[in-house]
RNA sequence: GGACCCUUAGCUCAGUUGGCUAGAGCGUACGAUUCACAUUCGUGAGGUCACAAGUUCGAAUCUUGUAGGGUCCACCA
């Protein structure tokens, strides 16, 4: 015998990823590109196969993981939910395509690469971009394939060949298209405008990557003066009143209505700014009047654009000040807000001050407070694109899950400010546009497009650029997903594309879903996928975010390897659903794991059936069944393959009880998996697996069947539960696929189960034996005294599905013997089973068991009466629908009848 | 300030268009014992569905309000 008395993940799992990697199995079916209608030699086959394309093609892209990072917890659900939906798709028979990927994770990367840089004792600054880029791209390709590696050991089965990275060719020639095609639309401009720029990392953000957190501070008042009178300006940020071009009031505030369209004096300087009136300037707020420095301020800078002020810059990249009187210039921010006050204090110009706690931006990555910095950058026009998006999501071309996230994103998206596109990190793609650098060429406009970012310098007609030193934003690249993963491609658009769904983290619907949206609509004219299935946060199990700090972190490739990756993976969908934040603990992977050694006993069990049938079978019967497999296996794969498996596989008779019950619980969890599977229901459809396969097929069937052995129906039964729950527990299912004696190549292949025949009726009598057996349990358990004491015979009177199932009965309830009733009745009588069914017990023992037999009579007359005053409602009986007012007057009998029978077990006594 | 989400058993969560006695896993109590599986088997206990009002024959589910928790966006001179 092949199975060994418990599974061991790690014996197998390994060996069954290499298998099907090598068989291919993981690759679609039908050709991602159509072939050519003009070209000669075309496959037949994919010809036949392009007829049904958009019905059969299934496909997601894998949000990538970051190229030389380890993979987290969340990536372990994304690959559970994704892979369960290609694999339960691929035993449909769709032609599944899982696209793989890898992020070169543009700032995550860099950060890490400075870092080392640092550690080694260098800086940024003594290498070119090139020598750069050149050196992470090394640096990169050291650390990785670990993430591919560990992707393998969760089961994803995504086509290998077809991988993407961020910075492959394909990649940034279709980024540089969609660039291209932008800068012609007019939708890319260069403009000088407010960043979030971090002082360390030396590089701009995009809003969206912008931490705020609340901080203390100190919002003082500073007297500028007006010729006699002064006006008192509020701020938190008092060194940069040298960058001061104004100061605001709002025009409906009568203190200073008559101030409008004076000058004040700036303190420490010897500058005049004038007063404006603008409706930033809230008249509750401080004083009423605020300074406006459109350099270092969002909101300034929009005063300043209203009202025409000059911008001054006072301070650098670096967080030094600049353009300032001698005695501050060069100090740090921090410094020179000292000294400022220190000075504005002597001067007398020092008012007041107030503590106050304000949101401060942060750089996400190293936490230093974000510097609004003027700079010239590249951004695109989004009103358009955001525009489109919209119509798009309103016509309802993407089915979202959470639904409430269509509203969020159109939400989001209305209100969207231009998109800064500019990175000054050298780790990403270079942003293709060259500065004009020969002055005298006057008539070339000062920027042109082209795609040699490899050279530092071109020359065109005569005259020189020089390249922009700046890389895109990563988010602007991953925009572009679903259209480079399916190289869909304006000549040859894909089967795959749009994808089936995306499946990605909630935290990212603006950053990336969004994007996705506006681009494949831009490029394409098509919405980038039909459905959006967003996943929540995986909480440590007491509900916390999981962070390092906290020490909290769960690594899915340690539990992988502790108890499995099926075990993983179901751990991992139990009670989980879309978008919402969930808790996950180790006990749910602990229950996975259970399940997995549940299936691999019942294989055993089964196996060791099927091996003892073999050994008793005569001779003749083997050969022939042996032929009759050989026959069937030797014919070529396709359909008349398939009706051919479903005619064997069908070639079952339910002669025994339980047989046809099974059948029928069978069917109904094939059927409410596919369900849960259409509407995204993970965690149902493994919790339907979950009580079919222990439940009900291993505690009652499998029990039963230890008399009657009907090994055809076993053999078909388990064949479906393990290709049921295939798309969850690949590696177990696969290795029991491999391990029985009669099934044929590899599970991941096959095709989903069809339902099985059985009779209704024999499979509602097994539902009464359910009934009886529980019953006979529950009463033995509930009686006093000892187990050992409560050996009972049972005895029955005139009752057929008894007689011909006692053998069955009494292999269940474990009773020594089962009798007619001869003479009157005596002992206990069962009573919610509605049979003629006696515990011979000694009245001693019913005399004990009264109390609790006379507490449920209580608790049934309750339920009754509850019933009782329903149907007194005159209301309920007309308005209701009829069949629940059935439905009602049915239990209402029950509930009599078996109130009845509770108190025959009294008088019995 | 705006938006969205959540509140159901000790814990983590299901509960689909309102309709049987509100379910599961884990935990827990009692019992079994080696015959596929102790990663086992059997039987229980455990719930004012956050609170209040409304709609309805009927509300965990729909509406409004209140309280608590979370997430995101905007703003904070």
């Amino acid at each position: 015998m092949k199975f060994a008395s418990s599974y061991e993940p790690n014996e197998y799992e390994t060996d069954i990823y290499a298998a099907w990697e090598t068989a291919g199995v993981f690759k679609p079916t039908i050709p991602t590109i159509p072939v050519d209608n003009n070209s000669d030699g075309v496959d037949d086959r994919f010809e036949a196969a392009g007829a049904s394309n958009s019905r059969t093609c299934y496909s997601i892209v894998m949000p990538p993981p970051n190229a030389n990072g380890n993979l987290h917890i969340g990536h372990g659900l994304t690959v559970a939910l994704e892979d369960s939906l290609i694999r339960f798709h691929r035993l449909k028979g769709d032609s599944t395509w899982y696209i793989p990927g890898a992020d070169h994770a543009g700032f995550e990367t860099w950060v890490v690469y400075e870092k080392y840089l640092e550690k080694e004792g260098h800086t940024r600054f003594e290498y070119s971009r090139d020598e750069l880029y050149a050196r992470v791209w090394d640096f990169v390709q050291m650390q990785r394939g670990n993430m591919e590696l560990q992707l393998r050991s969760l089961g994803a089965s995504c086509s290998w060949d077809d991988l993407t990275f961020t910075l492959d060719e394909n990649v940034v020639d279709r980024v540089y298209t969609t660039f291209e095609k932008m800068w012609n639309d007019g939708l890319i401009y260069r403009g000088e405008k407010l960043v979030n720029f971090c002082p360390k990392h030396q590089t701009a953000f995009a809003d969206i990557e912008v931490e705020h957190k609340d901080e203390k501070g100190t919002l003082w008042e500073i007297a500028y003066e007006v010729s006699e009178v002064c006006l008192i300006v509020s701020t938190t940020r008092p060194e940069t009143l040298f960058g001061d071009t104004a100061v605001a009031v709002n025009p409906d505030d009568p203190r200073y209505k008559d101030l409008i369209g004076k000058t004040v004096h700036l303190p420490l300087t010897d500058r005049e700014i004038p007063i404006i009136a603008d409706e930033h300037a809230d008249p509750e707020y401080g004083t009423g009047a605020v300074k406006i420095t459109p350099a270092h301020d969002f909101d300034d800078f929009e005063v300043g654009e209203r009202h025409n002020l000059p911008r001054i810059q006072v301070i650098s990249e670096d967080g030094h000040m600049i353009n300032v009187p001698e005695k501050y210039n060069g100090l740090t921010t921090e410094e020179c807000r000292k000294q400022v006050l220190k000075d504005l204090k002597a001067g007398g110009f020092l008012k007041g001050e107030k503590k106050i706690v304000h949101s401060v931006a942060h750089c996400y990555k190293c936490g230093t407070v974000l510097e609004p910095m003027l700079k010239e950058q590249w951004f695109i026009d989004v009103e358009k694109l955001a525009g489109t998006a919209i119509k798009h999501l309103e016509n309802d071309e993407i089915k979202f899950h959470p639904e409430s996230k269509k509203r969020v994103l159109i939400n989001y998206l209305g209100n969207l400010k231009d998109w800064n596109i500019s990175r000054q990190i050298p780790w990403g793609i270079a942003i293709p546009m060259f500065r004009k650098v020969t002055a005298e060429a006057t008539d070339e406009p000062d920027w042109i497009f082209d795609r040699r970012t490899n050279l530092k310098e071109i020359e065109k007609s005569g005259v020189t650029y020089v390249r922009d030193e700046d890389t895109f934003d990563t988010w602007f690249s991953s925009s572009h997903w679903p259209i480079v993963c399916t190289d869909w491609s304006e000549e040859n658009p894909t089967p795959y594309y749009p994808l089936n769904v995306m499946e990605t983290g909630a935290d990212i619907l603006f950053a990336w879903v969004a994007r996705m949206i506006m681009m494949g609509l831009y490029v394409t004219g098509e919405v980038p996928f039909k459905e959006v299935y967003l996943h929540g946060l995986v909480l440590d199990e007491h509900g916390q975010k999981m962070s390092k700090s906290k020490g909290n972190v769960i690594n899915p490739i340690e539990l992988v390897s502790k108890y499995g990756s099926d075990a993983f993976r179901l751990g991992i969908l139990r009670g989980r659903s879309a978008g919402m934040n969930q808790a996950f603990s180790e006990n749910s992977v602990v229950a996975g794991r259970n399940l997995c050694n549940k299936l691999w006993n019942i294989s055993r069990l089964i196996q060791s059936t099927v091996d003892e049938e073999f050994e008793n079978s005569d001779f003749e019967t083997v050969l022939r069944q042996r032929e009759q497999g050989e026959r069937s296996a030797a014919r070529d794969d396709g359909p008349a393959r398939a009706r051919r498996e479903d005619a064997i596989s069908n070639s079952y008779t339910t002669d025994n009880m339980g047989e046809d019950w099974i059948c029928r619980e069978i069917n109904d969890c094939l059927a409410q998996i596919e369900t849960d599977m259409r509407e995204y229901r993970f965690a149902e459809a493994v919790e339907t697996l979950y009580s079919t396969i222990w439940d009900k097929y291993a505690d009652w069937f499998l029990e039963s069947q230890k008399i009657f052995r009907n090994v055809p129906l076993l053999k078909i039964t388990l064949e479906h539960l393990l290709i049921a729950l295939h798309p969850f527990a690949p590696f177990v299912t696969e290795a029991i696929w491999q391990n029985l004696s009669w099934t044929e190549g590899f599970i991941i292949t096959k095709n989903w189960p069809s339902e099985l025949k059985f009779d209704p009726i024999t499979a509602e009598q097994f539902e009464n034996i359910r009934t009886i057996v529980s019953e006979v349990r529950g009463t033995l358990t509930a009686l006093p005294g000892t187990f050992k004491s409560k050996n009972f015979p049972l005895m029955y009177d005139k009752d057929s599905l008894v007689e011909d199932n006692i053998l069955l009965i009494k292999t269940l309830t474990r009773v020594p013997e089962i009798n007619p009733l001869n003479g009157n009745p005596r002992g206990l009588r069962l009573a919610l089973a509605n049979h003629e069914l006696y515990l011979d017990v000694p009245e001693a023992t019913v005399e004990a068991y009264k109390g609790a037999l006379t507490a449920k009579i209580l608790a049934v007359g309750g339920e009754l009466n509850a019933l009782n005053i329903r149907m007194m409602n005159p209301n309920y009986v007309e308005r209701a629908p009829e069949h629940l007012v059935k439905e009602t007057r049915d239990q209402i009998k029950e509930k009599e009848a078996l109130i009845a029978r509770l108190k025959t077990q009294l008088e019995l006594i």
